[in-house]
DNA sequence: GTTTGTGCAAATTTTTTGCATTACA
DNA sequence: TGTAATGCAAAAAATTTGCACAAAC
């Protein structure tokens, strides 16, 4: 990630410790800056892993208290794509969008539609709450598969 | 439910059954019939408590067993509110809807809006695949809570 | 110095699996 | 009668909790 990215995520978690009157450990900072090393969507185990070998190893327990932390300061979403397991990817200035997920070979695809935000208006008007943020998924089943018997997702 | 909507859902069934050569046991009806006698959403252990007492008592393994098979045939969707606990709702002529959850008091809301049909129709266009269902949550803060300190959703 | 946060392991919760038994076809 | 489906209990997977210790403030 850029430099930019990098400092503008750690000042946004400083200012909401801050805030919120948490303390500002090295795990949570550590925790953030791997989130922020990778694109694409991650569980708590993955990230575990990911973590367990470099400088900063935590917890699980550290990972799934502070990812509520970073959920709440806006620097990480959260999916559940169908599976009992939550999914979660870096949230800062990564452009909008939402998942198509394969009934077939369960590959996930990314897809942006700004009528989405349309939509989230007249809900958050109609029900008189402010929006924080959505999950759209599509569940579907591949053409090519049906038509021809094979599809490009499978064979991966 | 309407007799109409029990006859229609139960030959909904029996024709999946029968196409995908699966055996039309008495459980699997059962388990239809439930489902389709409650409005709203359920989990597997309401659903488990629910027949617990009735004249078909089925254990929880079948209940996840045929869960998969009525939301493959259509009958049942499936919600994932962000707790980690699948949550499911009858699919047959139960009007579109999607949800606002509340992060306050996690209540879950309903809404529809018929642009949702036409991301849908770009999504599947542009990925080249079929959408069977989809499922749109937003997340949300309560504005009276927000301004007021209070809001009608905490008090119940 | 106080108190929050962390790590570990145990507990809980949700879902899946193995296997003997039942019952559909 | 052969085989898929069921029930039960045990196992697995995901998350939460309790408590001793560490480290922010």
């Amino acid at each position: 990630m850029s430099q930019e990215t990098k400092d503008a995520v750690n000042k946004i978690l400083t200012d909401y410790l801050e805030k919120q009157q948490h303390r500002k450990t090295a795990e949570r900072f550590a925790i953030l800056n791997e989130i922020y090393s990778h694109d694409g969507h991650f569980d708590i185990e993955q990230l575990y892993l990911m973590m367990k070998n470099k400088k900063y190893r935590v917890s699980r327990a550290t990972l799934y208290n502070n990812i509520e932390i970073l959920l709440d300061a806006g620097l990480v979403i959260k999916h559940q794509f169908g599976k009992n397991m939550a999914q979660f990817e870096k949230a800062y200035k990564y452009k909008q969008h939402d998942h198509l997920i394969c009934n077939d070979c369960e590959k996930v695809f990314e897809f942006c539609d700004p009528r989405i935000q349309q939509i989230q208006r007249s809900a958050q008007d109609m029900l008189n709450f402010d929006i924080i943020n959505h999950s759209l998924n599509f569940f579907a089943k591949c053409r090519d598969l049906k038509e021809k018997g094979v599809c490009e997702h499978l064979k991966k």
